[in-house]
DNA sequence: TAGACGTGGAT
DNA sequence: TATCCAAGTCT
């Protein structure tokens, strides 16, 4: 027997969750809004988009705000969330529908957005145009793939759940309120059926999941395992001038951390760095000592950074020329600086001028 | 299709 | 401590 999408909706409607993005019952929510949440949420938790969401609506009050900005801004406001082409494609995409006058109501004109991908694009659809299709994200796959008892392994099995998820809302309830029915997907995910520990006696779908009856639900979906996680190592240099101002570097528009700002530093190898090999990566003669050392964790490789700093009197032209970008050290709050820079920054306090207290 | 692409919290 | 995980997209 199909799941009711009636069950669903009666249980989304006593327990949906209650998200800054989200429209009052009965209402519809803004696209920017919705759109803006979409792409923060990917690969992120709620309560890590939450404090974003909010700043970048006072920042950006309206997709034409986002599309004037300048984009340093735009990626300033990002720093710390990760997956910063995110970020890039938000930019982009905010000057391509200011300049339409608005988001497309279509799918098709959806996925054509920068950023936007079949999950997305069919999540605008939904909660923003009530267009009658189900997004599959992790949410969905895992309750797609517990509802139908699909063993198959991800990524492999990824065409199968999705086929099987865009039968969930063949049912005439799940048609007349599309964008409850996506979201009370999403609740059901997050909420009860969640990757661990399901808690599968307070589901509405209980009575019709094959994963619980035939005790497997708590196994899916089955993932195919990982490749381990390589190690590289960089070092990077904190220079301080008498002014307390330090000097950074942007980073190349796109790949790794693409458009952000970074102390000057050497590239990422396999090998460690010795001292002296580093130091001839130095942006300033220094006199340079190791204040510190940092070990980061990104999707597809762990870094082991030594960090260096010096204070010197005073920035040379030189290191404008090689492009340096020098800030006062009071500002770098607000600045593009990507998590791992704000380690580094933090394992080094600056050091104290000659003769300071 | 598989790999690149961040981060912080939970277990 | 190690591993997994979170409303994926792009190439």
């Amino acid at each position: 027997m199909p799941p009711s999408s009636a069950d669903l909706l009666r249980w989304y409607d006593r327990h949906r969750r209650i998200l800054p993005w989200r429209a009052a019952p009965g209402r519809t929510a803004d696209p920017y809004h919705v759109w803006l949440s979409e792409i923060m949420l990917q690969q992120t938790t709620v309560a890590a988009v939450i404090p974003y969401y909010h700043r970048f609506l006072d920042l950006f009050p309206t997709i034409g705000d986002l599309a004037r900005a300048e984009t340093d801004r735009v990626m300033a406001a990002w720093a710390g969330l990760g997956y910063y082409a995110r970020a890039r494609n938000l930019h982009a995409c905010a000057r391509v529908v200011a300049a339409a006058g608005g988001f497309p109501a279509t799918l098709d004109g959806l996925l054509a957005l920068p950023g936007v991908g079949a999950y997305t694009a069919a999540a605008i659809g939904a909660i923003a145009f009530g267009l009658p299709v189900v997004p599959v994200d992790g949410n969905v796959e895992r309750v797609t793939a517990r509802l139908f008892a699909l063993t198959d392994p991800l990524p492999a099995g990824r065409r199968t759940l999705a086929r099987h998820a865009a039968t969930l809302n063949d049912s005439q309830p799940a048609r007349a309120r599309p964008s409850d029915f996506a979201q009370a997907l999403f609740d059901l995910g997050a909420g009860i059926c969640t990757p661990r520990n399901p808690a599968c006696a307070l589901c509405p779908w209980r009575g019709e999941c094959a994963g619980l009856r035939q005790g497997i639900a708590a196994a899916l979906p089955a993932k195919a395992p990982r490749a381990a996680r390589p190690v590289r190592h960089g070092a990077h240099f904190r220079a301080t001038d008498a002014a307390g101002q330090i000097l950074l570097r942007r980073r190349p528009a796109s790949g790794l951390l693409g458009g952000m700002l970074e102390l000057p530093g050497t590239e990422w190898r396999a090998e460690p760095w010795a001292e002296s090999e580093a130091l001839a990566h130095a942006p300033l003669p220094g006199p340079w000592r190791q204040a510190g050392r940092v070990t980061h964790v990104f999707t597809h490789f762990t870094l082991h950074v030594d960090v260096y700093s010096a204070r010197i009197g005073r920035f040379p032209n030189s290191a404008a020329q090689a492009g340096g970008l020098v800030f006062a050290a009071r500002d770098l709050d607000g600045l593009a600086l990507p998590s791992l820079m704000r380690k580094c920054l933090a394992a080094t306090p600056p050091d104290r001028p000659t003769g300071a207290p």
